[in-house]
DNA sequence: GCCAACGTTGGC
DNA sequence: GCCAACGTTGGC
């Protein structure tokens, strides 16, 4: 059975983790996922071979940077049970464990930031979830639409 | 640094 | 189950 390949876009702070860092790295599990929408994302639907736009968030610009491509499909994430992560969640069931990361390999940088100003001002991407109004979940669906326009706006 | 938007928590 | 208080996100 073959499942379509989906898009997303994934948030990170540059000043933690910036595509540069990615493409160093080439591949990394994308931890620290505490918001439940994210999660049901990350967990359900999130497959290996998926696209993503990595986002730079909190930067100057804010905007997307680059292409990742998903590595590994979802998994518990070790940081809930380690009580010297900051990640560390007390309520954490061995059994159930309520967060995972996913694998995120790196495809390739933009040649510059598409910032999220660009993204607000092109009518093709007025239903992107990132162009809304106090739009905060940190992985969200992009359409194939959605993806290509971004990538053709470099 | 400010603050709007949003999610979560906890009292009732 | 409601909702006020609180904490966080993230653009500006």
């Amino acid at each position: 059975m073959t499942v379509a390949k989906r898009r997303w876009l994934m948030k990170s702070e540059p000043s933690v983790f910036s595509i540069d860092d990615l493409a160093r790295v080439k591949r990394t599990s994308w931890d620290s996922v505490r918001n439940y929408q994210a999660r049901n994302l990350l967990r359900d639907d999130v497959k290996v071979g998926d696209e993503v736009l990595f986002y730079h968030s909190s930067a100057d610009p804010a905007g997307v940077a680059g292409v990742a491509r998903i590595a590994r499909a979802a998994y518990p994430d070790p940081s809930q049970f380690d009580k010297k992560s900051e990640y560390f969640d007390p309520k954490a069931a061995r059994d159930a464990p309520p967060w995972v990361v996913v694998d995120v390999e790196f495809v390739r940088k933009l040649p510059r930031v598409v910032t999220l100003a660009e993204l607000k001002a092109n009518p093709a991407l007025a239903e992107m979830v990132v162009t809304k109004r106090g739009s905060r979940l940190s992985v969200q669906p992009v359409t194939a639409a959605e993806f290509a326009a971004v990538l053709a706006m470099t």
